[in-house]
DNA sequence: TCAATAGTTCGGAAGTATGGGACTATTGAA
DNA sequence: TTCAATAGTCCCATACTTCCGAACTATTGA
């Protein structure tokens, strides 16, 4: 298992983030990584305990594919971290935009 | 069939528009839109002439579904085009940012 | 060495995309 | 009115992805 394979920065494509940020699971995943500042286990930052475990495995597969986070064996942890500079360079302002969209969305939801 | 089901702008939700501009395909077909300023048919939207019209027929829908288009019936045709005030009423910022990823892709892509 | 914990991988069930062919609706000509 | 042409949609079969439970691997600690 060793390491994991991460895109280089040039290799991240806009469909990939675009996809892994369309499921709401992943994009609260995120989140929850951005509001920690980073490095959080598997398990720690899945936003609901039902998820089941390979399903959450999955969803850090695409995370990992699509060049958003960075995963690093630690003991029997993986330390994930958002590479916030990376989709940054690549795509100015596009994961801002995104998470503002997601807080308004969830406002409005609450406001209704 | 008459007209067609469109969300209201409230009804937008941001996974129907990420996972909608996650398809290269949709995403070019909505760039079109808006460099020909709006209204174009189904077919001359199109960014390739090998897509399938049942195919190019889904993509549109899926594009409606999630706010991003609104077609109108005119005589044989379809009238399309973009709810740019509308997502940007919802989402501020976000399908700009999205589309100026786009455009360093290609930049990025056509560079390399 | 054995148990416990954190993730990954495998396999089946359910959902989703693609494209071919048939269908509907409008237009224009005979 | 009737017929052909054109623009899209609907239906279906095939192929691919997603989700979950179960089995597996790797590390830690007793």
């Amino acid at each position: 298992m060793a390491q994991f394979v991460h895109p280089a920065t040039k290799d991240i494509t806009l469909s990939g983030v675009l996809a892994a940020l369309a499921d709401p699971i992943r994009l609260q995943i995120i989140r929850g990584l951005l509001q920690e500042s980073g490095c959080l286990s598997c398990t720690a930052a899945s936003p609901c305990p039902t998820i089941a475990k390979s399903t959450l495995s999955n969803h850090f597969r695409v995370l990992r594919e699509a060049g958003l986070v960075q995963t690093s064996k630690k003991g029997v942890e993986h330390q994930n971290a958002v590479r916030a500079a990376d989709i940054e360079a690549r795509f100015p302002g596009l994961l801002m935009a995104i998470l503002q969209s997601s807080v308004a969305e969830a406002e409005a939801g609450a406001a209704a």
